[in-house]
DNA sequence: GGTTGACCTTCCAGTAGCTGGAAGCACCAT
DNA sequence: ATGGTGCTTCCAGCTACTGGAAGGTCAACC
């Protein structure tokens, strides 16, 4: 399989690929004129890395959870950990995202947003953080 | 005032403030010394830029709010204009990390987590896009 | 007057995870 | 032979800082 190929079956742009085989995620083949060459592994690893960035994951933990894929006699509590460890980040950023959310809408909401220049927007900034 | 006090006024590192001078959100004067010197103004713009970036503000657009700022004819609809844009964007994100959240708290949920390698987790990660 | 230590300066490099673009082969169809 | 697409490498740039080195300045203390 050559890049494009394996770009559209992974879902993946090539240009990632490239750059996932430089940081190596993963080592294709090559063929005698330099082309790469994806095995049905290598097109199964790069599913698994689009879906784990999908789902957020930094690339070092892709790299980790990829090492457990491949080590048959991994324990499931070492993926658990990471992906349990990932889900706890996502809710501090949801978290955090809600709390910026709720401080915003308050001074969208109390904005006239006409002509005028008096702003809540503005003037709630320019106030220290309570 | 040097930028040791104003760092600790406005909330920010001083690191980030002489970045704030090299993009040009400030332009603070300078003592015969070479040191900056700071004025209640640069604190208070300092001070609304901790603010609009601890909001999740980009640069480019605490740059804009920045200028409507020092604009006294500006319109509050201006600024109504892209605090909303901001706050629709930070709600994508949310539903964004709610829908990881969501997948990958299924698989961590199906997931034993003992000493076997059978890892649902694993598995789902190798699958295509759903 | 000398010395310490805190504070300030600039400049360079690195972070995460790609992405865009240039220059140049390879392959296939006509 | 020619055109178009796809592949290759390499270099640069994106966001918003952050760390560190090398060196100047200031105030205090002996």
């Amino acid at each position: 399989m050559n890049i494009g190929e394996v770009a559209e079956r992974a879902g993946l742009p090539a240009k990632t690929i490239r750059y996932y085989e430089d940081i190596k995620l993963i080592r294709p083949a090559r063929d005698g004129n330099g082309y790469r060459a994806f095995s049905e592994t290598d097109l199964h690893k790069l599913t698994f890395l689009s879906r784990a960035r999908a789902l957020g994951f930094t690339i070092e933990n892709c790299r980790a959870l990829l090492a457990l894929w491949e080590d048959q006699s991994r324990a499931s509590s070492d993926v658990k950990r990471i992906a349990g460890e990932h889900l706890d980040e996502i809710d501090r950023k949801i978290a955090d995202l809600q709390s910026m959310r709720d401080t915003l809408g308050e001074l969208v909401r109390d904005c006239a947003g006409d002509g005028r220049p008096d702003c809540p927007i503005l003037t709630g900034l320019g106030k220290p953080r309570s």
